[in-house]
Formats: C-alpha cells, sequence, structure tokens
DNA sequence: TTAAGACATACGCTTAAACGTATATGCAAA
DNA sequence: TTTGCATATACGTTTAAGCGTATGTCTTAA
C-alpha cells in the first residue's frame, strides 16, 4: 500500500486490509479474540522478540483494529470493532475464521499454558494474567 | 507482506488480505461486482495505463479472487469466490461495503456510460460490451 | 506473411514495509 | 534519585510493491 492520510470522513479500506495482510498481525488479532493480553504474552506465544511485537501492534492500533491500555509498566491490548459497519462485519468474520486455523489454534492454546502455568517461563513471571485465555 | 509461497494445503490469508490492500484493486473488483468486465473499460474507467492495470489483475488473478477468460484478442475479468467458506464470505461483504462508497459508485455509473454510449470513445471503439453495467 | 491491435510481462527506478539491534521513555521499587 | 523492568520508538539494512516505459505474445484482418 502506498502512504496516504486516514482521512476522518472516508473509513481507510487500503490500510485496514494492509493492517490484515501480515501473519504475525493475524497472530496477534487471534490472541486478542476472547480478552485483552499483555505485550509480555504476544512475545512469549509469538516467539520473537519484543520490538517486533510493538510494531505491529502499533500498525493495528494506527489501522484502528486494536486499542492499546496502560496498567504501570504493563500494556495490555485488546481488538477495537471499528465504527464502521462494513469494516466491523469483515473483523467478525476474520475472527471467526481464525478460530477454524490449526495453527491459531495452537497459538491460542499456548497462551493458555502460558498464563495458567503454575510456574511461569521467567521471562514472564509476575506478569498479569488475563481473565480468560481460551474461548 | 513477505513473499511466502502459496501453500495448495490452506488458504494464504496474508495474500488475499494484500490483495485487497490497494485502492486500484478495489477499483477494480467494485467494477466486476455484476458482470464479467472487458480489460480496455478498466483502463477507460479506472483512467491510467493499460499495463498498471494488467498488473493489478494479474495479482488478483495468483490471490485467487478473479478469473479471466480470453476472447479472441480481448480478455474479460471476473470475481471468482474463493472455495474457502471463508474468504468467500469476506468477500461478499466487500462487495456490500464497495457498493455504499461514493467514489466506487462513480466508477460503476461511469463503466454504465462508457459501455452503453452511442458514440463509445475512440480508444474501445468495438470493445465488447458487458451484458449489465450496474446493479 | 505482414500489419495492427489487445493484453501481458520485462526492466529499472522509487518508496516503504519488515526486520534486528540499539536506545529512549515511563513506571516502580529500593 | 537511582536502578530495573516493560514497552515504544529510532536507525540502518534488506526486500518487495508499485510505477511508467518498453517490449513480447497472441490473434485477427489484410
Amino acid at each position: 500500500m502506498r502512504s496516504e492520510k486516514n482521512n476522518e470522513k472516508s473509513f481507510n479500506m487500503e490500510l485496514f486490509f494492509a493492517a490484515l495482510a501480515d501473519n504475525t498481525r493475524l497472530r496477534l488479532l487471534n490472541l486478542m479474540q476472547d480478552t485483552e493480553v499483555c505485550v509480555c504474552y504476544f512475545v512469549e506465544v509469538i516467539g520473537t522478540n519484543q520490538p517486533k511485537i510493538s510494531r505491529h501492534l502499533a500498525y493495528l492500533r494506527k489501522a484502528g483494529i486494536v486499542a492499546a491500555r496502560r496498567d504501570g509498566i504493563w500494556a495490555h491490548y485488546r481488538i477495537m470493532m471499528p465504527k464502521n459497519e462494513h469494516a466491523a462485519r469483515v473483523l467478525r468474520d476474520i475472527q471467526e475464521w481464525l478460530k477454524t486455523d490449526k495453527v491459531m489454534q495452537k497459538d491460542r492454546i499456548q497462551l493458555a499454558k502460558v498464563c495458567c502455568a503454575p510456574q511461569p517461563p521467567v521471562s514472564i513471571q509476575g506478569a498479569p494474567r488475563p481473565q480468560i485465555a481460551m474461548g
């Protein structure tokens, strides 16, 4: 996609679909299906460096697909339904789509494991647990 | 999107959404809403050079969203519903979405004008007319 | 068989997306 | 206030998307 200002008047379809055209971002959305998720869990489950996750989350934020909540040193991200009804419909369809994908299912199981483990990995010890890990 | 082989087994979501993340390609899809359309009409309505149109149509073809039909020197493109039910659902939603967009509506009106004009522009004289220009 | 037209692709360029690494920011405990 | 940690952003590099122009391919008509 070529750069273009995100006009307030009309929803930017290009930006919306560009945000969805990346496997890491789809995995992030998948992990946020049922609840907000702390950034550190994304890093743990996706298994990559933290700046990469942060950048992709920023991309989703700028596209109006997710919202962030700060809680002290922790940042929690959640899916935010676009006001545009058509975009919202597509996003809901995508959520259902992701639920049927084997790799995405694995990711959600992995999130549940990491969150509910009695002895979490050292890298995320003390991280805030999401209320619900899976649907 | 980074390059990745389009695995036959699982639908390539990245490629699918990347194909939708471009305004020219969305305009092309919009013009194919009701019927197959000859390439020369795309060039006329979009108002750009022919190789650009051809390249974007090739992109849509590779993403499995459109199909081409050769008829002598003419090439006709039409929307092809993906076999993947989720992709098909999203694509149908997008078609409805495009119908509500002012700019896209203008494009379809323009297509109708060009196709039904008693004296078509010189550049497309003799071009095969689509059966239906608008919904 | 040549010529002309419609369409596809090759080529070189510009721009931006995505990456890893380094660093800045902001909060919290000591 | 200093230290440590979670997160965000800056920076430089690599890769590929998108573009205009040029050229190739295929078909039809002369």
